[in-house]
DNA sequence: CTACGCTTTTGCAGCGCTGCAAAGCAAAGC
DNA sequence: GCTTTGCTTTGCAGCGCTGCAAAAGCGTAG
């Protein structure tokens, strides 16, 4: 395998030096037109490819920004990432993308060690398990942004909607609905669980608002937010010797579990039992029936997100830590309001 | 901002040259426990953490796979995806995901430039819409391994299913279940559209071996392989004058589209249209009904695409490339064979 | 006591590029 | 004609690490 070109076989064919090279192939301004052809030329005569290595330790900077997410098959994350991956593309950047599979010390590792820092010049992070003093404890020069639910201690961006604002909506249309017994399945009440508790805090503001007691036998815990989980949970409500006539979940992916075991147990959805989901993934709106659902603008959650990455990357002092909410909306579907033309 | 520590700042405060901590770091042979010891205490009493991007440049590696999907939010990408980071992540490497949105020019563009080459040292390519050409004149001295549907010219490895085969599976299942008018949706009768044509081949296949004609109406194109597009190519079909009693869709995303519109249209699946889908992504697992479909064995894809891939990184002469096959199956479930547990 | 062979440590060069500051040069001003 | 000004081009050092080969240390054999 022949020795790669570099700068400097270029620079001795067009009979400059090195740094010219280097100007004319990075744009810079001040080269004469004669000059930045000759090199041109040489260079496409060698088939020069600059080092990208070279050029990210010697400019100190690599080009690419991490995406931390916890699991690239859920259809919320890997709708987010493709729309975080074209933001960052436009800003000239590359996207690593990492999979932590929910794991907290994978999580913690990742921000703890700094060793992988000069890789990527920022991370978006999408936590799980993540305790808050790993994220006070990280090392402070690796520009941060984290999506969902985490509260910022000033060292960092966050972006996410307003999950318990969002989770009372969504219940008070069930119990608008007239909906006598509404149950929520998602609920994860240990420290890793913030996310599932504010949903869970949402779903008690909205019986409150509305003057209602929530059935705690109706409030279920589920270790993710997977069809499989939703699926298992809404099994165990259907035994209950009063099961609920509504469902508020956690996750689109819960609600189509969820759903799955409704149909198969001989229910109509919504006629015996609605449904609302979470996250407007692209699969609620083709499933039978279709899902009512939390829709995040998850197009603004992506491109703010990137936008305060690049920021504090080029920003010489770190910019003051910012809670970005993105906007939600209830979209109503068939799984609350039935089928529009009935077959 | 303080300055990076470096090795050299380790080897002043331990008392050895910077080359003995570099040994100690990268935990060479060769290094007394004594000598080991001091230099370890003197990493951590300075918080020292390898450049990695010096590394890199040294070794003429960046221990980075690249892997390139036409769409991360398509569910067989994500899940693949998700398979080879993990392979990926056991043989010490990180995976930069890239996302050529289908587009031929970027994946044109990704394969022929090669300046992002030193980025990574292989890369996995899973192309939509790119022609042998492309491929052919790439740089050769990126290791590749190529996923789906491409014969391989012997500069890369191929990894997929057999196509024609398990389309003609699919198909002669739904006449085995006494189906008379089988329509096809997927079809991509155009240069870029090989993958489609394999199938469409498999299908034309079934027919002779049943010895049946297909009806050349029933098999329709469609630009992608969308739960969209499988809904506008069913509404066609159920426009038609004789409308089909099976479809066979090309991917499981198409089937999800294809079943929203029947059910909406008030048919019955599988009574009055039986459905076969492709790809057996977790949503057909849990979809009402539940799909049957062509079931590739993604696990060993993305364990071999990693494995000859790092076997191409690490061979000094490149191996010649090979066609590798991964097992696929015919799983049955409610869109053909009906619901098993009637509610 | 010297020689030898083995393990451990070192010094140096260099990966290919860019930052910096100085040098070169042409046009303009006195 | 000589200096000033402003644009181009250059040379050099160095980003932080590793490969290589030589040097040093050390125990054992002659």
């Amino acid at each position: 395998m022949r020795r790669e070109v570099t700068l400097r076989d270029v620079a001795e064919l067009a009979g400059v030096s090195s740094r010219t090279v280097s100007n004319v192939v990075n744009g810079y301004a001040n080269v004469t037109e004669r000059t930045r052809e000759r090199v041109q030329r040489a260079v496409e005569e060698l088939g020069y490819r600059p080092n990208v290595l070279a050029r990210n330790l010697a400019q100190g900077r690599s080009g690419q920004i991490a995406v931390v997410v916890p699991y690239l098959d859920t259809p919320y994350f890997s709708e987010l990432l493709q729309s975080v991956i074209r933001a960052a593309r436009v800003s000239g950047y590359n996207v690593l993308i990492d999979q932590t599979d929910g794991d907290p010390e994978h999580e913690r590792a990742f921000i703890a060690d700094g060793s992988r820092r000069l890789l990527f010049d920022g991370v978006i992070f999408s936590p799980l398990g993540l305790d808050q003093q790993a994220l006070t404890n990280r090392d402070r020069r690796l520009p941060l942004v984290i999506l969902g639910e985490r509260s910022s201690d000033g060292s960092f961006d966050h972006v996410g909607i307003d999950d318990v604002a969002a989770s009372r909506q969504a219940t008070e249309h069930l119990i608008d609905l007239g909906r006598q017994r509404i149950a929520a399945i998602g609920d994860q009440p240990y420290a890793t669980g913030e996310a599932a508790q504010r949903r869970t805090r949402g779903f008690r503001e909205a019986h409150a608002a509305r003057g209602r007691t929530p059935r705690e036998d109706l409030i279920i815990s589920t270790p993710r937010f997977n069809r499989p989980d939703g699926a298992q949970a809404m099994e165990h409500l259907l035994d209950l010797a009063e099961p609920p006539d509504a469902v508020f979940c956690y996750s689109d992916l819960v609600a189509l579990g969820a759903i799955r075991t409704l149909l198969s147990r001989g229910l109509r959805v919504p006629e015996d039992v609605a449904v609302v989901g979470y996250d407007d993934i692209e699969d609620g709106r083709f499933s039978n029936p279709t899902i009512t659902t939390i829709s995040p603008d998850k197009e603004m959650i992506a491109t703010t997100a990137v936008e305060r990455l690049l920021l504090r990357i080029s920003s010489p002092t770190p910019p003051a830590g910012l809670e970005l909410r993105a906007p939600h909306k209830l979209i109503i579907r068939e799984s609350t309001a039935g089928r529009s033309t009935p077959g």
